[in-house]
DNA sequence: TTTTATATGTCAATCGGTTGACAGAAATTT
DNA sequence: AAATTTCTGTCAACCGATTGACATATAAAA
């Protein structure tokens, strides 16, 4: 087999009777270059069918173009479609993007971390919901979190978490619903959404009613959801409402409902959020609060942008959430 | 402001009173070294806080341990499922993974092709179906596609897109359906969905039916796809049974049945295709045809780490396709 | 005691581009 | 004709880690 042997600049510079510095301004664009100097060079680069080696160039430029996202998966309408949003962002401005999907596993997001460290990549979005990584605390290079507060330093994009419970609660009270019961995440996890469970007891509250949250952590099974969604309706057969933290588990609590004779819209009804394109698609039927994706990920890129071009006092930003009437209900 | 100055070898080196080589040496764990000499290095390497500069180290190494999926966008769940898994199992093997989402842009496709070429990845898997990307038949780089043919010398992964359409025609016939119509995209994309076509016609012809097929380009907003679907009922009002190309497309069309008062099952029956678990999750009472996704992950990966480890004869594999019935009909 | 194996460490070239410093030639000004 | 400005191009240091070649010291084997 005939060893292929990579062609470098000098190769390049060789066959065009210039130097490695002549060719490099060509591919560069700077000085001053005769046009006749220009011609041989690109032809000397057809001929050998030249391909620059960026990792040569990341080393001098000390800039990869890369940023990594870190969520716990993209196999989720709400991170998926965020995800793609921050890629179609980053790709218009030149960034390549590297998945890093943490399965909520802290080791992950470390090992993350460590490629921000190492000088691999030029920035960080963070929106997977681990505790405890001290790594935040030591780095002032640019990271920037959605959804989750991860340190002082580090700024913020979210949604109005309080106003999105607010928006749901208020819309089982207006619907006639007695017995509304919020479903979120375990509130240890550091994150803007205890914010909705805030919202939800405020209001219950306010209204005299006994609030009553059932927690679901986000990487547990399926069949472990179910069965903490049928203990709900096996311990509170009164409930005709519910507040669900994601639209995800909005289907799967409607889905149990049927097993317990409650049919959407008639005896229950359900508030989901997120608002994903995916699931609107596939769940029309369903009534959400519906957050800014696409605003959240023009947001996170600017402000990791400002980071990565020296600016200090990033500050974080709370987007408007917006209810999305059923289309059956 | 205070200037942070990058640590780098040298300074581990300088500091611990050792020269570079040795530094390297405990890094790479390489050569004889005194249990002294590690200490002393480690000691030096953790008050400087250092971390090892990894560009430097690919540059040397000639490797990046990075992949890249090119896929037409990670916000649909058959994909966004894909590249889950196959983020996972890179992950695993030590590679990062860089989203490609194409769009089903031929430019964008191009440009990560040139990432491939300009060394800043060890391979690429390619699952967007764009046509004439001449620069696939130019390189001998690692390449994997899925669901895609691309090339004499790239290696594909699909499921069994023949069998996959008997499987759901064939259902549909079981379930006496009279008049069924197939959903596709347009054929002139070079994927082995056409099987599924080739299948619905030869299951129709066998049973004296003719077959219609009314295309729906990938990438067309969710407005032009609800046209089509609306067309082709007010065409076709004795349509039945509809095979679908994909399970989102099955959702529209379940819901643009409704405008037309037909209700599943009882008026008509759908069967869809791909099966991802956020669609069983949103969508459980969907009847599809589930592709195997971790498998095609696993196969993917597999054939990808081949061709970065040198082999050259690696060979394309289909996998089989399973039939989801629906949970309410 | 001499030879050989094992342990410890240093030097300098290398990976492949980029760019500041500098030099000579041609064009323009004074 | 001399001085200045504008072109065109070369040289060598540099980005930061890696490793083959080599030197010396110590321990084990002959």
């Amino acid at each position: 087999m005939v060893e292929k042997k990579t062609i470098k600049l000098d190769d390049v510079a060789k066959l065009a009777g210039v130097s490695k510095t002549t060719v490099s301004r060509v591919l560069n664009n700077r000085g001053y270059l005769s046009e006749k100097t220009i011609k041989k060079v690109h032809e000397a680069m057809d001929e050998l069918n030249y391909r620059p080696n960026a990792i040569a160039r990341q080393l001098f430029k000390q800039k990869t173009n890369l940023v990594a996202l870190v969520f716990p998966t993209v196999d989720n309408p709400f991170f998926a479609e965020l995800e793609a949003e921050l890629e179609k962002r980053f790709d218009r401005l030149g960034y390549r993007v590297l998945m890093g999907n943490s399965q909520n596993n802290p080791k992950k997001e470390r090992d993350y971390l460590k490629l921000l460290l190492n000088h691999q990549v030029d920035g960080l979005i963070v929106g997977s919901h681990n505790q405890g990584i001290s790594e935040y605390k030591k780095t002032t290079r640019p990271i920037v979190s959605i959804e989750r507060f991860v340190g002082k330093q580090i700024p913020v994009v979210s949604s109005d978490n309080y106003q999105g419970g607010l928006l749901a609660v208020q819309r089982l009270l207006n619907d006639g619903c007695k017995h509304i019961i919020h479903t979120n995440y375990p509130i240890n996890l550091v994150s803007p959404n205890e914010l909705r469970q805030q919202a939800y007891e405020d209001l219950m509250n306010k209204h005299n009613r006994k609030p009553i949250t059932y927690s679901v952590s986000f990487d547990v099974s399926d069949e472990e959801k179910e069965r903490v969604f049928r203990k709900m309706f096996q311990e509170h057969p009164e409930v005709d409402g519910i507040f669900a933290d994601n639209d995800t588990n909005a289907s799967l609590i409607i889905r149990i409902g049927k097993e317990f004779n409650r049919h959407v819209p008639d005896d229950l009804k359900v508030v989901g959020y997120d608002g994903a394109n995916i699931t609107r698609m596939l769940s029309p039927e369903l009534t959400t609060v519906q957050q800014p994706i696409p605003e959240m990920a023009t947001k996170a890129v600017e402000l990791l942008l400002q980071l990565i071009n020296g600016k200090t006092d990033v500050k974080s930003v709370t987007l408007p959430v917006k209810l999305i009437n059923s289309t059956t209900a």
